[in-house]
RNA sequence: GGCCCCAUGGUCAAGUGGUUAAGACGGCGCCCUCUCACGGCGCAAUCAGCGGUUCGAAUCCGCUUGGGGUCACCA
């Protein structure tokens, strides 16, 4: 058997993390068996439509490189895979079961249901099944008069109903709590509930992957599968991905992962400079485990590793310090060319020289995490602020006022006469500070400070020189000198 | 509130009756070093509590506590 697994975002013209990170399972589940993964999109809600939002979902998963087999935008055997455009296969579904007397027309005024709702005694919730043993004149009558109407499922009155969860185990649900639910709304259109499983069946969905939020509705789903005859898909249930945030006493509080956690969305994150890569490595993590200790993973390395065997049940916490990690990690892994590739852009803007490039790439690999640091780690090249003395002030590098003056004077005329390389540079200063008999860092500090003017720089002194070039380097030097005159 | 689920350091987590309770992020310290990183080494920090079962429980059972989810003509 061939494994079919689907994402079924609604089009909010926002996807989440913890959507993405559901994409990513459903997607390796099937991957893993050499299975199918497909695109739906649940857009029975018409109120809630947003426009583009559609093409925010296929740029989600086109960047996230989580590519479907069947979908909307490239099509199957099983479509159309867009709801709105199946409208009308749910109804006489429903009407089969109406006829089979599994469901029933339910008539009551939304009014009447909100009523119920507000007159409940504690804790008692859901519908009074008023509509459920209604006379066949009744409804005659009701339908005549074109009373609109809503379809309901029955709910056995007692009894209970489990289910095995692949990731949860057992669970049993008494079914006195499980409300009638509505299939089809007055509009005709179906719920979301309704619409799941019908496509999921109709579509041959034979795992379905999804967030621990319907662990408690799935017994009402299983009802539906066994109304119609139709087989129970295998159910891998996830944890939620949980968010830290302060609450108005100040006092730390752990819940679901939402907007006011900062960047939830996987394209805002991309904005802040994340890879793909690193965000799709650093969910995969987030609930499961490998069965090594491995941790840093491609796409691909996933899909061969993935087990469901591996997924945990507790809630996790979605931690950015760990993800800027995974990051860095993806990073340092890139060659040479992929790496110049996402660095250019900023290179161009700090106004690096070409011939700097395969400096640059060994110099910043291991110092970034994201690639938009790297205009602050470049920015002495281009503004040249005027530093306080104080800079040439360093304990751990022996460096004083008086030194680096001493220094500075000494490295000026030797640097003059000294091929501007950068063997050849750290050559020359280190037989400068041989000569006066000090610690390379006593003439290497002064230097890199009044070259750039900060005291942290990617590199050392002598790189330092080599981006800035000869003659901006001497100039820079020489003022320097003049400060500590 | 009813129902369902969950519970190993601050965070992600391995662990499936016998371990000095892995590993990673973060923190701290040391080393390397022309600054900062990278890298290396090390330290602090966990089985929520209480009862059972057992020769022996992080592992099995129960209760308590804590956390989460869900109770829509939303998806």
């Amino acid at each position: 058997m061939t494994i079919r697994t689907r994402f079924a975002p609604s089009p909010t013209g926002f996807m989440h993390v913890g959507n993405l990170r559901t994409a990513l399972y459903e997607y390796l589940v099937a991957k893993h068996a050499g299975g199918t993964f497909i695109l739906r999109i649940e857009d029975t809600d018409r109120e809630r439509y947003v426009e583009g939002a559609e093409q925010v979902i296929y740029d989600t998963m086109a960047i996230a490189g989580l590519v479907h087999d069947e979908g909307p935008d490239i099509g199957g055997d099983y479509g159309p895979y867009v709801q709105s455009e199946r409208l009308n296969m749910y109804k006489p579904y429903a009407e089969q079961l109406i006829k089979d007397g599994k469901a029933y027309r339910c008539f009551c005024t939304k009014e009447r249901l909100e009523s119920l709702r507000e007159n409940a005694a504690d804790g008692v919730t859901g519908y009074d099944r008023h509509c459920r043993n209604l006379s066949e004149e009744e409804i005659e009558a009701n339908l005549k008069a074109g009373i609109p109407y809503v379809i309901r499922q029955k709910m056995p009155l007692d009894g209970e109903t489990s289910y095995h969860d692949f990731v949860y185990g057992d669970i049993t649900f008494p079914n006195k709590d499980l409300d009638d639910q509505i299939l089809i709304k007055t509009d005709g259109f179906p719920t979301y509930n309704f619409a799941n499983v019908i496509d999921d069946h109709t579509m041959g969905i034979t795992h379905v992957v999804r967030g621990s939020e319907y662990l408690s509705s799935t017994p009402k789903y299983n009802l539906l599968y066994e109304a119609f005859g139709w087989e129970i898909p295998t159910y891998i249930h996830l944890p939620l991905i949980m968010g830290k945030s302060i609450d108005e006493e100040g006092k730390e509080v752990i819940s679901k992962l939402s907007k006011r956690h900062g960047s939830t969305g996987f394209l805002d994150l991309i904005n802040e400079g994340y890879l793909p890569e690193a965000i799709i490595n650093y969910i995969a993590l987030l609930g499961w485990a490998p069965k090594d200790t491995r941790e840093i993973f491609s796409l691909e390395d996933l899909v061969k590793e993935f087990d469901v065997s591996g997924i945990s049940k507790s809630p996790s916490v979605f931690d950015y310090d760990k993800l800027a990690w995974v990051n860095a990690e993806h990073i340092k892994l890139m060659d040479e060319e992929t790496f110049l590739a996402h660095a250019k852009p900023f290179y161009d803007k700090a106004g690096v020289r070409p011939d700097c490039y395969a400096m640059l790439d060994e110099l910043l690999k291991p110092r970034i995490t994201k690639f938009n640091e790297i205009s602050d780690k470049l920015a002495f090249l281009e503004s040249y602020a005027d530093y306080d003395v104080s800079l040439f002030e360093h304990k751990k590098s022996k460096s004083t006022v008086e030194s680096s003056k001493e220094m500075l004077e000494a490295a000026i005329p030797v640097l003059e006469n000294t091929p501007w390389e950068r063997e050849a540079l750290t050559e020359a200063l280190m037989t400068l500070a041989q000569q006066k008999e000090v610690k390379n860092s006593v003439v290497m500090w002064p230097v890199r400070i009044a070259a750039s003017g900060v005291a942290v720089t990617p590199g050392g002194c002598s790189e330092v020189l080599i981006l800035l070039g000869r003659e901006e380097s001497l100039r820079r030097l020489n003022e320097g000198l003049s400060k500590l005159n």
